[in-house]
Formats: C-alpha cells, sequence, structure tokens
RNA sequence: ACGUCUGACCCGAC
C-alpha cells in the first residue's frame, strides 16, 4: 500500500489527476485497498483542481469502497474550499462534520473563520465563533487572533482589547501585533504605544510584525528618527531585518526627505543580501 | 496526508 501510496503521491503532484484515479481503482482490484491516506492525497489534488464535487462523491461513496474519511480529510477538503473561495460551502460542511473530532474541527474553524475575516465578513467570523463555543470545541489562540483581528476589521477596537484583556483569555505576540494594528490604522496612536509598553510588561516580546508597525506608524506621522529608533532596537534585540522592514523604514524616509538615512538603510540592507523587489 | 493567526510596498478589480 505503501509503495503505491507514495505513485499517487507523484501523479498527484504532477497534476496527473486521471492516472491517479486509475491507480486507486488499481489498488482496489489488486489486493492493496488504498487507505484514508491515499485518498487524502487524492482528494487534496481534486481540491487543487477545483473539483469538489468529485471530492463530494469520494466522501459519501467512501463506507461502499471499504474506507472510512477520517478528520484530516474533511479537512483537507474544507480547506480546499476557503482556497477557492467557496466560502459558503466551507461552512457547511464545517456544519455537517464538527462530530468528527474536535482536534479537526478547530483547525478548520480557524480556516473558515480566518477566510471569512479576510474577505471582510467579520460578523460571520463572530458567529462561527460563538457556534464553536456552543459545540463544545476547544479554540486556541488562534482562534481568538482571528476574532481579534475581525474586530479590529470591523472598527470594534474597543470590544477587541477587553477580549484580550479579559480573564482566561490566552494572548501571544500575534494578539498585540494584531490589535496594535488595529489601533494604528484608525490613528489612535496613543493607545498604540501603551500597548506597546503593556506587551512589553507582560513578558511578551516584540518581533519583527511588531516592529514594522511601530516603523510604519511613526513614519506616517513625520516621525522618522523615532522610526529608525524602533528599527535599531529590534536589532539591539536580535531581531534580523527582513524585506518588508527594510522596505517599511526606506519607504517612509524617502516620503519625509530623509534621502540620507533611506540611502544609509538601503545599503544595510543590500550588505545584509537582501534583494529588492 | 491537512499545517490554521498579525506587518511594508506593488499590481489588478470596483
Amino acid at each position: 500500500v505503501c509503495t503505491y501510496t507514495s505513485v499517487l503521491k507523484g501523479l498527484c503532484s504532477l497534476g496527473r489527476i486521471a492516472d491517479a484515479k486509475k491507480l486507486i481503482e488499481l489498488m482496489r482490484r489488486c489486493g492493496c485497498p488504498p487507505n484514508s491516506v491515499a485518498y487524502n492525497i487524492l482528494i487534496d489534488a481534486l481540491c487543487k483542481n477545483g473539483n469538489f464535487d468529485e471530492v463530494d462523491s469520494i466522501l459519501k461513496e467512501s463506507e461502499s469502497k471499504g474506507w472510512k474519511p477520517n478528520a484530516i480529510s474533511y479537512h483537507i477538503y474544507i480547506n480546499g474550499l476557503c482556497k477557492a473561495g467557496k466560502l459558503e460551502d466551507a461552512y457547511r460542511q464545517l456544519e455537517q462534520r464538527f462530530d468528527v473530532g474536535w482536534d479537526v474541527s478547530f483547525r478548520s474553524y480557524n480556516i473558515v473563520m480566518s477566510s471569512f475575516c479576510k474577505i471582510g465578513r467579520c460578523l460571520m467570523v463572530l458567529k462561527l465563533f460563538s457556534d464553536m463555543l456552543k459545540k463544545g470545541i476547544d479554540a486556541d489562540t488562534r482562534t481568538y487572533n482571528i476574532v481579534v483581528h475581525s474586530l479590529c476589521k470591523a472598527g470594534k477596537l474597543r470590544k477587541a482589547k477587553c477580549m484580550v484583556h479579559s480573564r482566561g483569555f490566552s494572548v501571544n505576540v500575534v494578539t498585540y501585533n494584531t490589535l496594535i494594528n488595529g489601533y494604528y490604522r484608525i490613528g489612535n496612536y496613543l493607545e498604540v504605544e501603551h500597548l506597546y509598553h503593556r506587551m512589553k510588561s507582560e513578558k511578551i516580546k516584540p518581533d519583527i510584525f511588531t516592529y514594522t508597525i511601530l516603523i510604519v506608524m511613526f513614519c506616517s506621522q513625520g516621525r522618522v528618527s523615532m522610526a529608525k529608533y524602533c528599527f535599531d532596537e529590534s536589532i539591539r534585540k536580535g531581531l534580523l531585518p527582513d524585506l518588508v522592514v527594510y522596505s517599511a523604514l526606506i519607504n517612509g524616509c524617502f516620503k519625509n526627505g530623509e534621502l540620507h538615512l533611506g540611502l544609509e538603510v538601503l545599503d544595510r540592507m543590500l550588505g545584509q543580501g537582501l534583494i529588492p523587489n
């Protein structure tokens, strides 16, 4: 079975789906019935190809073909639907499948929620979140972060902040970055600095994302020297600047007429071996 | 075998 499955994987990665399906049939006939691993590979390939109807029927016919879809099968399917923008279908699957195990459920919920968040349907995220809780599915920090992001996007910063600071809410650096970015976007710079200090007092170390937001903010206020200070601090803290931070700072320098500084930073970036895009 | 959260710019659509 393993050998056949490897071949199957190869065929799928080459996009030879018709051959993959033939191989599955061959396996069934030659005494090496494909298991869920094999079917999941095929399902993944079909999803990437947009053949969702076929995935649906493979799952429906699974019992008659002697295999049982597992948590991952549905995760692949739901993930594929989301990536293809078929969020309503993904949502429907989620409703129908939440009983296959909490592990897949919360991961799959995260994918669907974050997809809705990306297209700005924040209310839907909140609905899914409350569905999860009602069903007794455990949320993880990423789930919370998606909810916080949605609240920020919807302009409900007050609510987002309350949530983050409420008891039993597990936060990490991403949570803070999300909230800080939310306050930056509505122009509440005081709150940004406040949160920045608060995260440090909670022993959550700012990362490159944090510093990027601060740099962008200071540049947008014309406070290039503060932006540079943040940049230097990030390096002092042992963070390696990436293309995004450099772009943010260089862009800010030039927009504010600090040509020398901009070129200096660009030089540093090139010296670090980063290729401008 | 799925591997889900946050940052700059650019581009496209409206």
